[in-house]
RNA sequence: CGCGGGGUGGAGCAGUCGGUAGCUCGUCGGGCUCAUAACCCGAAGGUCACAGGUUCAAGUCCUGUCCCCGCAACCA
């Protein structure tokens, strides 16, 4: 036998924070999908995951919880894993950047890069929230340009740090991206790429004094190691890039590192980078996949709206959960999860179509052949069509999941089983039975669907194997399922004659939705569309006269406000932030009159506010309301009164 | 003032190199009775956001406009 081609893909490592939401869970998913396509084509996979556990959040949060950094992340972590064991994860290994085995290859590699050159001492210089001991980016402040976890102000502060010349690598990054079209996928991702690089590379601050749960700095151990550095690299450890050179050989570099879009430049950037000052080959892959939208909405804490896997697989099972997410969701592009369309997906796609699929099948050798499969004999028109179009499936299985077209391949296997239950309705088997010279043609139509069977139950196993593994084992056939491989339904005919089939189990049970739900969902789909109609007509309204009524005027909540105080909004040049008071309250806007008007002009005047206009985020300061200025190309004047702040204007 | 993504039948989405606008669900009608009220067939439903342009031909390429969503160096 020949040796076996490597293949190793990974998944980011997660941060143990917080327990793992519905959005890990998807991108673990896909990796294990492709890990088990790749096994089944005959690959030796190495696929990992793993926990990325250092940094000041976690040293925070343990110290809150009362207990050691480690002891809070062995905690998270088990629960990781636990989610992983649940969802069917087939990971080969599982790396802790806490794992010593880690611990000395980023000292390592620390050394090395540090002996060549590329890393030096400098200066680290952020806002920092003296309270919580925290840096945090400017964007990240609240409105008031304070610390947004305890609203305090922040001040600039600068700290002695390691830096790793990113810059010199810059050119040859870009230039391998632009050589190797396949490098970033989408596409999309890689232009958005190879503008960030050519807008300039900073050199990459690499280590921290402000806390000490890291790894240390192995020549200057009050500095720990900071995040990228940390992470990026444990893509080599569990390979033996410190102790095992031959099994690095096999699998370095990665063929395929899968990472959500938010993470691609870390990868397709710093990573390469890092790479090149250990003169190690760049990763063949990265691909930055979509991410879940809930209901219409992005998935956040503050939002109240995070899902929890566990909770889905323990109402639901895996394989549903892996199945919708890998059905209705495009790899590239963000994706809606919500919990109706989940169950539609199990009960037209896994109850009615498959599971019955499988059911109806059993139940007829059962009723018509005493639950054995029979040895067929000449072959009509339909079964020649039926094979032909399972070759097909096969063969487009094969290709696209080399591309990782997920999506597409799950539906054309859908289209299979589709295909099968046509079949039955085209042959009717149960009018074959009742007429003995029709023993044959029955015998044929029965084994076909056995057959076909088996060759679903291997398509569908890198997206759901516990399901697959079910059919094999109610088909009862002979072969260890483990050990199966593509190659086993290349060919039309692996099921052997005689074989005596399982009795038909559930294999998805219908979920059942109360009717009223169906009637409010009816209902709400109703007035969907008749809010739709209403807008639209609506808009053809307005888009007639260009008047407005005075009811709509009457929706403008517009108040003399007295200005307080001004300032620049930073690396904004129209911008003005004001703080205004209207009588009762006190805001915050953002107003584009910095070229008019200089804050001591602007400072104690009354002007005009539209106080009910939706508050948005100008420049990353939130603006509630505006000013009303009257303007040209040229020239703008505030619209001023005199009179006291918080009197009604109309 | 920036950057990115998107706008396609009622809902959710595909649509590759420009060449008859497709899929799933839902709705309506029919067929079947092996099956998990499942399965199979048929029908209705679209100005592909809008306006220009290129072309024999545009959902697709170009220009502009409107609307929605997200991002801004520790969120998958």
């Amino acid at each position: 036998m020949t040796e076996k081609k490597p293949y190793y893909i990974t998944t980011p490592i997660y941060y143990p924070s917080a327990k793992l939401h519905i959005g890990h869970a998807y991108c673990t998913t896909i990796a294990d999908s492709i890990a088990r396509f790749k096994r089944l084509a005959g690959y030796d996979v190495f696929f990992l995951t793993g926990s990325d556990e250092h940094g000041l959040k976690i040293q925070q949060k343990a110290e809150e919880a009362g207990v050691t950094p480690i002891e809070y992340t062995d905690k998270i972590v088990a629960s990781f894993q636990n989610l992983w064991k649940k969802l069917n994860i087939s990971n080969d290994d599982f790396i802790r950047t806490t794992q010593e085995r880690h611990i000395q290859v980023v000292q390592e590699i620390f050394r090395r890069i540090y002996a060549k050159g590329d890393i030096y001492k400098g200066k680290y210089t952020g806002l920092y929230c003296t309270p919580c001991e925290s840096y945090w980016t400017e964007h990240q402040l609240d409105e008031n340009g304070c610390c947004p976890d305890c609203h305090r102000p922040v001040q600039e502060v600068s700290e002695e740090a390691y830096f790793f010349k990113m810059s010199k690598y810059a050119d040859r990054v870009l230039k391998y991206i632009e050589d190797n079209p396949d490098f970033i996928q989408p596409v999309s991702r890689r232009n958005e790429m190879i503008n960030f690089i050519k807008q300039g590379l900073d050199d990459l601050c690499i280590s921290r004094t402000s806390f000490n749960w890291g790894i240390p700095v192995p020549t200057d151990p009050k500095h720990v190691i900071y995040v990228w550095f940390d992470a990026l690299t444990n893509y080599l450890t569990p390979i033996g890039f410190l102790d095992d050179p031959e099994k690095f050989q096999k699998y370095w570099p990665a063929d395929l590192h899968l990472v959500g879009k938010e993470i691609v430049r870390f990868h397709t950037i710093i990573w390469p980078c890092i790479l090149m000052a250990l003169d190690l080959p760049l990763p063949k892959k990265v691909y930055g996949h979509g991410w879940l939208i809930v209901d219409g909405d992005k998935m956040s804490k503050s939002k109240g709206n995070v899902v929890d896997p566990i909770a889905l697989i323990d109402e639901f099972s895996a394989d549903a959960i892996r199945y919708f997410l890998l059905r209705e969701i495009n790899l590239g592009q963000d994706g809606n999860f919500s919990r109706d369309a989940l169950i539609q997906r199990i009960n037209s796609d896994l109850a009615n179509d498959l599971g019955n699929l499988l059911h109806r099948t059993l139940n007829m050798i059962g009723k018509f052949q005493d639950g054995v499969v029979l040895a067929p004999q000449g072959e009509s028109d339909i079964d020649l069509s039926l094979r032909a179009d399972a070759k097909e499936t096969v063969d487009f299985f094969r290709d696209n999941m080399e591309n990782m077209q997920l999506s597409l391949t799950i539906k054309k296997v859908w289209a299979f089983i589709s295909r099968a239950n046509k079949y039955i309705d085209e042959t009717a088997p149960w009018a074959l039975a009742k007429d003995p010279e029709k023993k044959q043609e029955l015998a044929n139509v029965l084994y076909n669907l056995v057959e076909s069977l088996r060759t679903i139950s291997v398509l569908i196993s890198p997206f759901m194997p516990q399901t697959a593994e079910r059919i094999w084992k109610q088909l009862n056939l002979p072969q260890a399922f483990a050990d199966v491989q593509l190659t086993d339904i290349e060919t039309w005919g692996g099921t052997p004659a005689g074989l005596h089939v399982g009795t038909p189990e559930q294999l998805f049970p219908r979920i059942e939705v109360e009717k009223e739900d169906k009637e409010a969902a009816k209902a709400q789909a109703k007035q969907a569309k008749q809010a739709k109609a209403e807008k639209k007509q609506k808009q053809a309204k307005q888009a007639e006269p260009g008047e407005v009524t005075i009811d709509d005027f009457k929706k403008l909540e517009l108040r003399v406000a007295k200005v307080l105080k001004a300032e620049k909004v930073e690396k904004a040049d129209k911008l003005l932030k004001l703080t205004v008071d209207l009588g009762t309250e006190q805001r915050e806007v953002v107003s584009g009159i910095a070229k008019n008007y200089t804050i001591d002009d602007i400072v104690g005047k009354n002007v005009i506010l539209v106080a009910n206009l939706k508050p948005a985020k100008i420049r990353g300061v939130v603006s509630h309301g505006m000013i009303l200025a009257a303007a040209d190309n040229k020239d703008l004047k505030v619209v001023s009164v005199d009179m006291p702040a918080g009197t009604e204007v109309h």
